[in-house]
DNA sequence: TCTCATCACAGAGCACCGCTCTCGAATCGG
DNA sequence: CCGATTCGAGAGCGGTGCTCTGTGATGAGA
């Protein structure tokens, strides 16, 4: 993929994938606050101002470990999924959030960049966008393979969908899952939401005092979604 | 109560307090990450050394603003609370939750500040602690009602309590509502942090491109969460 | 009322930050 | 080989949190 560019061109894709790497590497050790262009020049052998040839800003450089940071987290859901037989459609919704849930703890910077509060100011371009959807995207697919199978149960409670979601859930389905009727979308949402809500909560310490560790609430809260959603057991 | 005092007692008291609220008005306008010391000096008309007489370092600021925060969160809601009467039980659980989200919305800034990303290594002292429990004791409280009355619906899918959870459950009960069995307060930290997932995604983004505005998506979720812990409706 | 310790504040200064500009050297395409 | 482009280094600007020092105001005890 390299050949018929020049050397400057190889050098310059190189060092920029660096500058990434180490860039990453403070943001694990210190979070998105702590990293600072010019450590990562330092940490590089060169004079802060030569990173701006490839990072035209701080914000440049944290969008790209961004995107980085949905790509991965939608790899490790995504291969969760598709480790477990297709039929066993439980199984695999456990474990695309029980993966998010590792991902995040293993990443937990990186999961605050992309999870926590949002710089102010900060405007996320269309690529972030579309990395964000993901996770949800897996989840959704599990929920079509169990309607698909006729084996979503139907929903067991009083709340009734307002005219207004029910529209903003089909104008969803249109674009994701077509098939799916409002009704499940909705619940979709609520159990995602859910699930980086627990994430966030213990990642950034607000169970401390009531279920931490969190290891078997959280195993029971995604078995509570699992119902949620219709999940067959 | 400033009876007794010297001059330069009251003048300090005041002084901190006008340090306190021009660093609440930049907060709310540009975020913690915006915030600086020299800033607030600069707009009090004092060199910026002098600060450190009333706030010993930045971080001793934030963490006022967050006790601040804190406090701010738990009034509008247990106002919410009180405004309804005793009996309407669902209907306080879901004003609870809306003056939740109501407040967050009304002080987008302060609730990222408390329920974003911590600052790493930031160690939230104990104050913060007990003021950050005043909304989910507050849940506790009509969940509690709604078990005195005998009205509190039983359970109704297959999750089941690991043995760890129901002793974190029983020994969280202990603390703050003796009487609750763990299945309760186990749904019921379900509920917290589904309410938080969903005001932290509306407020910081997640939401665009599905439910947004989620004005009928939250009052929706809410009524699933009622069910999810056994709201009599 | 005088005295002396304590306190408040201004200012200078340190080390860091993001970012810009300029300039000489290396590299490239024709 | 030459002109154009790219690159790295360095200096510099305005900002940050925070410390230190000197000076004047304030307060409590003699």
């Amino acid at each position: 993929m390299n050949a018929g560019k020049t050397a400057r061109d190889r050098a310059r894709a190189e060092l920029t994938a660096e500058i990434k790497d180490e860039a990453r590497r403070q943001l694990a050790s210190s979070g998105a606050d702590g990293l600072s262009l010019r450590a990562v020049a330092r940490a590089l052998g060169m004079v802060s101002s030569a990173i701006y040839r490839y990072y035209p800003s701080r914000e440049e450089l944290l969008t790209a470990l961004i995107v980085d940071a949905y790509r991965a987290l939608g790899a490790a859901a995504t291969a969760a999924d598709q480790r477990l037989p297709d039929k066993d459609l439980r199984g695999r919704w456990q474990a695309v959030c029980h993966s998010v849930r590792d991902w995040a703890r293993a990443n937990r910077h990186e999961y605050a960049l992309i999870y926590g509060s949002p710089v102010p100011g900060y405007q996320a371009p269309e690529v972030t966008i579309v990395e964000a959807q993901k996770v949800p995207l897996i989840m959704v697919r599990v929920l079509r393979a169990a309607w698909a199978e006729g084996t979503l149960r139907p929903t067991r409670d009083s709340a009734v969908l307002s005219d207004g979601l029910a529209e903003q859930c089909r104008t969803l389905a249109e674009a994701i899952a077509p098939e799916l009727p409002p009704e499940v979308l909705a619940r979709a949402i609520v159990a995602w939401t859910q699930l980086f809500g627990m994430i966030s909560f213990e990642l950034f310490g607000q169970l401390v005092g009531s279920v931490d560790p969190s290891d078997e609430f959280f195993t029971y809260a995604v078995d509570v979604l699992a119902d949620l959603v219709g999940m067959p057991s």
